[in-house]
Parts: structure tokens; sequence; C-alpha cells
DNA sequence: CCATGCAGTTAACAACTGTTCTCCCACATT
DNA sequence: AATGTGGGAGAACAGTTGTTAACTGCATGG
């Protein structure tokens, strides 16, 4: 069953994506839990009842929203955390690469920050259940680095947990530094600077009380 | 004007409370977007036009709100990073008393963790100006601190970013620990004791690379 | 003790919501 | 060329929403 393609199911996937635009532009000024049916078929310019043949409700829109937006997360994350050059300049350009894409996708960003604690129970569970998933990849990232070694499976993962969590806030503070003014974005970036630094410095001393020090 | 006691006043305050109880009741299960006025008042038991005597509107309500769950939150932030004893033994006090007022307060702890980033602008304003209070705060008292010596007021203030943002990061994990299972509080616990520890050797070693140290 | 103020009520409004059922017709299948 | 599948439209439904207006009764201040 169902020609994978074909113009039926082009036509389908576009309705459907226009669904989730809308739904996002929407999505500006009131959470999810609010957001109606009829106003983003509204938006769409479709009836109401077409929305059916797309998602089973505005929940279901949301969990769809989530895999959408953390999937265009997800590549970021990936070159943020990836090792190369000093531990300074790795975090000036994991800060730059944050800017850039609340730069390009600030209605994902501003979803996730927002629905992560939101009011809709299955939409904040996906959104858990990604962020968990990116905690993961994040720690391995970590132990792969030189400066982990020696490092628990257990301490790997809460840095990473404390990574994810900045790089979330970082990012929804760019959310809502006006888009006009530059300075106050560069004072953003400064202060995600210095507290990405002071974690960094907290990582190269973490052992330092350790047994492991004397054992040689 | 205005005996500001007597039975009259009493009463007003009392359904004005009652008010603001349904309402953070209600927002248990959604955001407060999507909360509804007369949602409020059947929950209280009064006429919807009841309603227009004690708020403006159910934004008006929430900017109310935020007064009141920071206002509980407030002295707890105070204690937390009064400087008492070791600093081992701090971050347990610290994250003990976190874990208790989310079980004192979890609905106030609830509220500000959703409309922190949430849909509606004044309500999203107040919470972000209160916060900004209590890192202004935390500052101060993280520069009566040995431990800050040298340190300049800029650094102090990102410091106390972190530690603010790191503190609502753990009470909304309590919160979304099960009340049933210890273990899971357990672990929550474990892993925010470790990284206020990181931040902690950060803040030890954050001067180690500066002029000052070769000064004598 | 009486007149005033004001918390709360009742009734009504136009607008909006999610969901159902029935229909249509362009496309895909044979 | 005939058949049928499925995205979308249309109308109608029972509820719900915020807000208005005019009211009632009681604590209050003179």
């Amino acid at each position: 069953m169902s020609h994978t393609s074909g113009i039926r199911q082009a036509q389908k996937q576009k309705t459907r994506q226009a669904l989730l635009d809308a739904a996002l532009e929407l999505l500006e000024g009131q959470s999810l839990s609010s957001l109606g049916l009829r106003e983003v078929t509204r938006a769409v310019g479709i009836a109401p009842t077409a929305f059916y043949r797309h998602f089973r409700s505005v929940e279901d829109l949301g969990v769809a929203l989530v895999e959408e937006a953390l999937g265009s997360l997800h590549p970021m994350i990936r070159t943020t955390v990836t090792p190369a050059g000093e531990g300074e300049e790795r975090i000036a350009r994991a800060i730059e690469l944050i800017a850039r894409h609340v730069d390009a996708y600030p209605a994902h960003v501003r979803f996730i920050a927002r629905e992560r604690h939101g009011g809709v129970r299955p939409v904040r569970e996906a959104i858990q259940e990604q962020l968990a998933r990116f905690t993961a990849e994040v720690g391995e990232a970590l132990a792969g680095d030189a400066e982990s070694a020696g490092w628990s499976e257990e301490d790997l993962l809460m840095l990473a947990q404390l990574y994810v969590d900045q790089m979330l806030i970082t990012a929804s503070l760019f959310l809502e530094a006006p888009a006009s003014s530059p300075e106050e974005r560069e004072r953003v970036s400064k202060v995600a600077a210095r507290q990405l630094r002071l974690i960094h410095v907290g990582r190269q001393h973490w052992l330092d009380g350790t047994d492991t020090a004397g054992g040689r």
C-alpha cells in the first residue's frame, strides 16, 4: 500500500507542514495548551475538519513539533561539543553556534523552552526524552576527550547534563534579547562564555582531591 | 479611606486568596495562557463576574501569583546561600532545602518553572524581574564570602546567575520525580550535588591563571 | 440610624470551541 | 476506461468562553 511518492502524498505532506508552520508561528504568543485546532486550520486556510487527516489532536501536533524542533537542534549540539581547538576557542565557537541557531530557528527554540515545562504532558515527555538522548550523546563525546581521563561514567553524565541545560538557558537568553540591540546580545555572549569557562575550570580540577593522584 | 481591617476587607482578601489557590491548582494540568476566568470562579464557587472585583484579567492574576510564589521562594534562596559550614556541607544543605521547599510548595514551583518561558508576556517579565533580584542578592551574599576575594563584580554576578539557574533546574527535577519513589529523589540529589561541587571547584580555581598569582 | 459603597448575583450577548456526519472530486489503482 | 481511496469542504451540534448591564444585600462611616 501507498506509493510513498506521487502528487497525492506530496500534497498531504505539504499541508501537514503548513499546519506545523502555522502552529509554530501562533505559538509565539501563547502556550500549546491554549492553541486551538480551529485557530491553526484558519491560519493555514483549510477547513477545521481537515485537521484530523493529519493529527489526532493538537497535542499530537505538539509532539510532532518536538521532533521537528529538536531534529534541527540535533546537529548543532553534536557540532558544538565536537572536540577541536583549544578550550577558550571551543567555548567561543559553541556560543557562536548557539546564537546562529537561535537566529535561524527562533520559533523552534522558543517552542522547546516554553513547552519543556509546559502544560501538555505528552509534549513535555517527548522533550525530556529527546534531551536525555542529547545528554547521553554529549556524555559520549565528552568521554572521548583527553580531559575526561579517569572520570566515572556517572560524573560524565552529570557534566553533560550541566552542559545541555546551560546550552538551553543561553539559547533562551539570546531569544529574549531584543533582535535590534547587538549590545545586549554581546552581553549575553560574554556572561555565557564566562559560565562555560568556569565549568571548564571545574572540570580540569575535578579529580584534584582524589587518591588517584598519589597512586603511582 | 478604608480601615485596612474589618469584616468586609477580610472577606475580600479571603475570596481573593481562594481565587489564587484555585488558579494554582488548575494550573497543574495546563498553562496560564489557557486558564479561563470562568474556570477559576467555578472552582471557587462564585459567579464569573465577581472575578473582576479582584483582578482585571487572568494575566493580572498570573502576575499576582508570581509575587506569591517567589515571595515564598525568597527566604529559601537567602538561607541557601548564607555562608555557614564547609563547602561540601553547604552543598548538601542547599539541596536539602530545595527538596523541602518543593515538597512544601509544589504548585508554586511548577508555576514558576512553567511560566518563566510561558506564553503570557507580563507574567514572564514579572518572573524575570524577580529572578534578576534574586541573582543580585545571591551576588551580594557571594561577595561577602572569603572565597570570592579578588573577584570582579561582573564575575560574581555570572556565578550568581549560574547558581540561581541551577537551583531552578534542580527544583524542577525534584518536581518531576514521582513523589512515591525516594530512590529517584536520591538520584536527583546526588547529581545536583555533584554539579554544585563542580561549580564550586571551578570557583576555587577561577583566578588561577591570573597575574595576581605571581604578584608577590 | 440612615445613606453610601461595594462584593457578589443573575441574565443575556455574540463569538468561539472540538467533533460528528455527509458529501465531493482529484488522484491512484486495476 | 472503470473503480475506489482519501484529502478536503460544508453544515450542524452542544458547550464553552469573556464581558456587559442592572440587580441585591450587607458592612461601613457619618
